[in-house]
DNA sequence: AGATATTCCTGGAGGC
DNA sequence: TGCCTCCAGGAATATC
């Protein structure tokens, strides 16, 4: 299954990242074209070629590698972005090379281009466009604060969910998850939410979260598999692209659309 | 102000 | 087999 990247998946990236980024000194850094959603900032080889990577780290589902030139690397893999490894060879969409002193080489592949490359001053992260404007990972998720936000939206739970200032790194298929896991239906209205549901679905993202990172760290193994590729497992969802298939609850999934894209959810179990 | 629609992009799937 | 249309989706931007 060819799934889009969201928190658990950069996780996994970042983390195989580390492995071949971490403490090395970036001796090449070539676009292969201009662009990606965003232009390449045009003076990444110059702020980039000679720095260490002093950290890595993720936002939401932005990657990050820090320098000790007081940059900061944000890379975002939207819909079809993934990084290889020691790749044998280039393919097409082969967007950015990156090459360390020992001779490491990584490669952003990303065919749909959803994806972005900035580069940040480490400082002024906090206050840059795409990190600074998010809301508190899914492991500092207030089930009070996320109550009181929720409190006179009329917007569907799960179109919410997805808005990343609210809560960051959640996408389609683990909005849905979420969702599923907490026995609540997708079309219910934000506001209408009690403390109690509230608390509910808090818990059960961060389940679905921890759970796929878990099954991206032991399906992975040292978090590349054999051809080189980074981040991305197969993972089993109870609803996501299961429409008509059954429910461990005995009903049905069905899929509906919500702010055009598509919603897979359980209406025997999720009300 | 908040909710929703549109835009970007390409590969893959399905129809005829 | 080949051509066409449609669909997937994150985030920025536009519009209601």
């Amino acid at each position: 299954m060819a799934s889009v990247p969201e928190l658990p998946e950069v996780e996994t990236t970042v983390r195989g990242l580390e492995k071949v980024l971490l403490g090395r000194r970036i001796a090449h850094i070539e676009p292969r074209r201009g662009d990606l959603r965003r232009a390449f900032p045009p003076d990444l080889g110059q702020r980039l070629t000679g720095s260490t990577v002093t950290a890595l780290g993720r936002r939401g589902k932005f990657g990050l590698l820090h320098t000790d030139r007081g940059d900061t690397l944000v890379f975002h893999l939207g819909m079809s972005g993934k990084w290889r490894v020691d790749p044998d060879e280039l393919h097409a969409h082969d967007h950015l090379l990156l090459e360390t002193e020992e001779g490491k080489r990584l490669v952003l592949n990303d065919p749909r281009r959803f994806g972005s490359v900035d580069l940040v001053k480490t400082d002024k992260l906090q206050s840059s466009p795409g990190v600074g404007a998010l809301g508190p990972e899914p492991t500092d998720l207030d089930a009070d604060v996320l109550h009181s936000i929720f409190r006179g939206r009329s917007a569907p739970i799960k179109a919410l969910l997805l808005d990343q200032r609210i809560v960051a790194g959640l996408g389609n298929i683990y909005a849905c998850e979420a969702l599923h896991r907490a026995h609540i239906n997708p079309r219910r209205a934000a506001g209408r939410l009690s403390r109690q549901t509230v608390k509910r679905l808090v818990a059960a993202i961060r389940e679905v979260i921890d759970e796929a990172i878990e099954a991206g760290g032991s399906t992975l193994r040292d978090y590349a598999r054999p051809d080189g590729e980074l981040g991305y497992f197969s993972k089993r969802f109870a609803v996501y692209d299961r429409e008509g298939k059954t429910c461990g609850c005995g009903g049905v999934v069905r899929r509906i659309v919500q702010s055009g894209r598509s919603t897979f959810y359980c209406p025997r179990c999720q009300r």
